[in-house]
DNA sequence: AGTATATGTGTATTTTTTACGCAAGTCAAT
DNA sequence: ATTGACTTGCGTAAAAAATACACATATACT
């Protein structure tokens, strides 16, 4: 199963699918399904989840191994969980791809009723997320084109659920060279526009917080 | 696979076993093997090292999962590994129940040719190690008893593969409240009697570095 | 007794984190 | 146009943490 993360408008959410069999038929749940014999564990992950979201997500990265011995009421199954985000402009353009195919973003806060153990599965995958973005390892994911600062600290905090305050946050986020100034502004956002930043390419990887 | 390291006389440790099977009949390698059907992972994996170390490695943790597809020469095989630390007490007492077994401990820099892709296991496992005693997880597994401060020290620079000023590392440590005098002294040692700490019990684990 | 070696303790300096005041740009209502 | 509400941007002082470094002490060996 692959837990696809985003942050939008501030809000985490997370990728799900409905279930069109038995078990558990109805029933929302992470995407994913068998590894085929002849495929490496993140192609099967990648090809899952085209077909169970019609999604292409880059960038997986293994989380964890669930395989306790009744966590599938009809046999023995080893489930190896994934994990992955993408940026905001994504899940605009292909939200209405979900539509088609019995999936959606569902807030973090917000999870319906799921499948086999695949609310411990996404509890495992938000601390995965939440070391992810200390470690700085998903913001250039997450913010592949331009952003503000403000934009990104909500993110931050929707994320690790905390607050900071914005002159701080500004100030480490800038001294750590991670990003910057494209020299314009975002107007039409909020009220004083604000000046637009770009992650870095190839800047080696820092520890944020 | 599972990966139990210690650090024995401030050399940071892994313990393998040779094969008695083909393939790689000979070949040293991760004690491990295949899970029944009807056992927990982590039960699986504390038989399998029972088995075939003679050893019973409380507290393992998940690590990876490995499975290209060509990863065995034989047949298709998903490997997890486990990471698990033990202290430097049970590594003497045990280390005649291994001669019997054909296992043994080896210095994580001086590992002969592995069976499998087991290098790249104990790689992976490695970032582990540096991961949980930075974060202070292990430290009252490799610790039990009573330990001087140039011991712990010795530890941690074996693990992380650096070295700390004597002064600071000791300010850190005490500063971090985890563990307390006891007020007895280590003699026999080495010239100054070193003064004997204890890990405190129940005590939150912070970061360490 | 003298020397070598390893441990324990203190303190000054630098760096990082945190707290917080205030100016500037935009929108909406007057 | 002016005002007020709101949000962004910038700078500075205080607190906390990390770092560098000097000297005293206990033991073993000669």
């Amino acid at each position: 199963m692959a837990a696809v993360f985003t942050v939008d408008h501030g809000i985490t959410k997370i990728l799900l699918v409905e279930r069109k069999n038995e078990p558990f038929y109805g029933m929302w749940s992470l995407p994913g399904g068998a590894l085929y014999n002849d495929e490496d564990l993140e192609d099967g992950m990648r090809r899952e989840l085209l077909e169970k979201t019609g999604l292409v997500i880059p960038n997986l990265k293994q989380c964890s191994v669930f395989g306790k011995v009744h966590r599938s009421p009809c046999m023995r199954m080893i489930g190896i969980s994934y994990f992955g985000v993408i940026d905001r402009f994504k899940v605009e353009l292909l939200t209405s791809t979900l539509k088609t195919s019995n999936a959606g973003w569902f807030a973090i806060n917000q999870i319906p009723p799921l499948a086999y153990d695949h609310e411990e599965i996404i509890q495992d995958a938000l601390e995965k997320l939440k070391e992810s973005i200390v470690e700085s390892d998903i913001l250039e994911i997450l913010f592949p084109k331009e952003f503000t600062l403000p934009e990104i600290q909500k993110v931050y905090e929707s994320i690790l659920g905390t607050n900071y305050d914005r002159r701080n946050f500004r100030k480490r986020m800038l001294s750590l060279n991670l990003i910057e100034d494209t020299g314009e502004t975002a107007k039409f956002e909020g009220k004083k526009p604000a000046k637009l930043y770009r992650f870095r390419k190839g800047k080696k990887q820092k520890r944020i917080f």
